[in-house]
DNA sequence: TATTGTTATACTCTATAACTATA
DNA sequence: TATAGTTATAGAGTATAACAATA
């Protein structure tokens, strides 16, 4: 190994960074989304697909820019991001009749049909984390995370 | 407005997301990220060169790789990040005598006087978001994120 | 042979300006 | 004039492969 008595790369003392919300916040956020990433690499959905995909399940019919606001992307990029859920025939554009400049957005049977078999994915990737916190610390988590996400 | 009624944006309702751990983390990271850069723009310092410096005042003489493996930062990317820190004269490579493939990394005066000066600005920042869940919450939130990236 | 730092490169994510078709 | 969706584009952040110098 190593000639003097530094610490390898993974023992380096970070000092007061750990102590810092938006440091640990950060860490922990790369963590679970990499976690993400390992249990829906088969499906080949990723996290912001996924969230679209569970708003139109839960309210279908939504306006584009409804739903991107909805979830902080901004609606520019959100075209490709549809597009590719479009593309794999998980869920469609429809004209509003009303309005002729906006698209009502809905899953496919299809896209429906995915997005129930990947919450068995979802419990695991869950699951992995409440063994870590247990259920009262994931309480505890995403109540402190929505009073500064207000 | 709308002729429907259906709510603007800001308004929709999106269902199970906000109890994933990971839509909470990533809403909260966004959140406290926004404020650094709010914070942190007249100084022009960003979240990782922010973790760098600090890191460097607290173990001066770090190997490069140490640094960018203990940040979580691959160190091919590293190399362009401490450039700049470097350009901007706030930081500097030295040549190690009993290996002369490696650089230790130290602060300059200029990087530890700005690093000083920085204090303020993260007091600030961080004190934003200790206003809304509390000194408790706080120590509460930073144990839970770190049994999460342990 | 392995490691340290480097370059080149590509892919994702994010941000802004400008366009179109409708309202 | 304003809004919904779109395109083009540019900047970060992140990932891999391959190289030079050194161990």
């Amino acid at each position: 190994m190593s000639e003097t008595d530094l610490p390898d790369g993974a023992d380096v003392d970070l000092g007061p960074l750990p102590r810092l919300l938006g440091y640990a916040l950060r860490r922990a956020q790369l963590a679970v989304f990499q976690d993400f990433h390992r249990v829906f690499a088969d499906v080949d959905i990723r996290p912001a697909q996924f969230s679209v995909l569970t708003v139109l399940r839960h309210t279908p019919g939504l306006r584009q820019s409804q739903v991107s606001e909805a979830l902080g992307i901004k609606r520019t990029n959100f075209v490709a991001l549809f597009d590719t859920l479009e593309a794999r025939g998980l869920a469609r554009r429809e004209r509003v009749a009303d309005d002729r400049r906006a698209f009502a957005l809905y899953l496919t049977e299809e896209g429906a049909g995915l997005l129930g078999r990947m919450q068995a994915l979802l419990v695991a990737h869950e699951k992995h984390f409440i063994d870590r916190i247990g259920a009262d610390g994931r309480e505890t988590l995403l109540a402190l995370l929505h009073r500064l996400s207000d």
